[in-house]
DNA sequence: CCAAAAGTGTTATGTCTACACCCATGT
DNA sequence: ACATGGGTGTAGACATAACACTTTTGG
């Protein structure tokens, strides 16, 4: 019942994942990755940038802490929440001991545009980051990594794009995150064989050329049966605009007997 | 400063999975998965079974807790070593809020001989797993299809096994984590594939039949640069004896401004 | 010499990749 | 009509699985 010795504190975090809105029409660039920081108005680190975030309150669930400070700094939603991994070397801040469980998040591109942004709370480009507080530039580069991999066995890209969406949108998805080219034919062969993928029988017209078909992904997939879910399952996964739910808790500790 | 506002406790807690001794020779049956488990003293839970763990401690790591109570428990040091989730739900523990790092390990089968084993810590067989503490049961079963999956895309099971080993006996490790027969020639193939085996040279004799070659891994694929670390990445991994690193630590979050 | 595991070879099947080619639309 | 992205077809490279077959030991 005691537990006033000392103790590390827990804080939650999240990267946010978001693609620019570029990715419209035909003509432009690729689009890009961004995410949003907030600039640090104390001590440790003040003045400089890191993730999103906030103690975790004694009442509420860590995904729900997540998804709360995400849409208190950003004023968004998560169309996707996983958590990514707890951070918690003892010297990670300058002061006293803070444990992080931090989780990555994927939300629309038609969202982003309303979507805060302030002097303290800028979106930044995947590979322009500014100087960051703590190692904060370390653990975005994780959740990179595991946004690439996780891309590739899983079908998440739809977690960035709009409802409705063209082949070439989400291959611009695809691209922008992995960083590479990919064959438009083989692309398109690769999604319809995941059988996720619905022709809504619209078409987008206004590009300068043949108009494409627009898709929506198809909910059937639906988040799985809670007994044995699977948070970071290798192997396909949550497909849904839910959160990737784990296993339930139940971890005490008093154990160590005697 | 003040960290005495009502506050979620820390715990680290780890699944420790081994291969049964029974491994040996050439008659018997399949090996199979074994983990520790220790009785609980107090409550909650009190006598039912739960997973080695205990408090974290503020000076220390969360893997270093992890591998100590591991220690302290079984008497056993892991060959690897991993960050499986961390479980907070509110209301995982009755009584109070307690969010709990996970760990899974993987110990050599030949240290199982010489580890602890008495009436508050027993080794149990995969599936036969007894009335657990909290939803530990869920826990270990999630850590089971971590492992499951990670066999198949990385070479992990050496550390199930002593340093040398037979063909058979790294395919019997495959068979009991996966359940399910492999076809020896196409196994031996794929192994041979990765690289990261070593013919010694030397053969073991005393079996009923032709005496197989004994191989040990290859330490080439020492730990990676730690600048790009990769806990969890899906693909390829970790293959020595070392842990699992995560990316550097450094969350912290008095953030939220406004 | 026989049984059985160790170890090698061969073929069928499926997946991935590159790339040729036709389709439809705005200009 | 034509340039260009949308969309389809197909052949080679490569990985995987199934299984026949040869080798080597203990009994």
């Amino acid at each position: 019942m005691s537990l006033h010795d000392a103790q590390a504190r827990l804080a939650v975090s999240t990267v946010i994942f978001a693609i620019s809105p570029e990715a419209d029409g035909d003509g432009g660039l690729r689009p890009s990755l961004r995410t949003p920081l907030v600039r640090r108005l104390r001590e440790p680190g003040l003045g400089r940038w890191a993730l999103p975030g906030g103690w975790l309150p004694v009442d509420e669930s860590l995904a729900g802490a997540a998804a709360r400070t995400l849409a208190e700094t950003t004023g968004l939603s998560p169309r996707y929440l996983e958590q990514l991994y707890t951070f918690g070397e003892p010297e990670r801040s300058p002061g006293e001991r803070v444990v992080s469980v931090v989780y990555w998040a994927l939300v629309h591109s038609d969202e982003v545009e309303r979507a805060v942004s302030d002097e303290n709370v800028r979106w930044f480009d995947e590979d322009d980051l500014p100087d960051l507080a703590f190692d904060h530039a370390a653990i975005i580069e994780y959740a990179l990594t595991r946004l690439r991999t996780k891309l590739e066995y899983s079908r998440i890209a739809h977690a960035l794009l709009p409802e409705r969406f063209t082949m070439a949108e989400l291959r611009g998805v695809h691209e922008a995150v992995l960083r590479r080219r990919l064959d438009p034919a083989n692309f398109r062969r690769t999604m319809e064989a995941t059988g996720t993928l619905v022709d809504t029988g619209e078409r987008l017209s206004g590009t300068r050329h043949r108009p494409p078909a627009l898709y929506r992904f198809d909910p059937a997939h639906s988040p799985a049966a809670p007994p044995s879910p699977a948070p970071a399952a290798p192997r396909h996964a949550a497909s849904a605009s839910a959160s990737a739910v784990p296993p339930r808790p139940g971890t005490d500790s008093k154990d160590t007997p005697e």
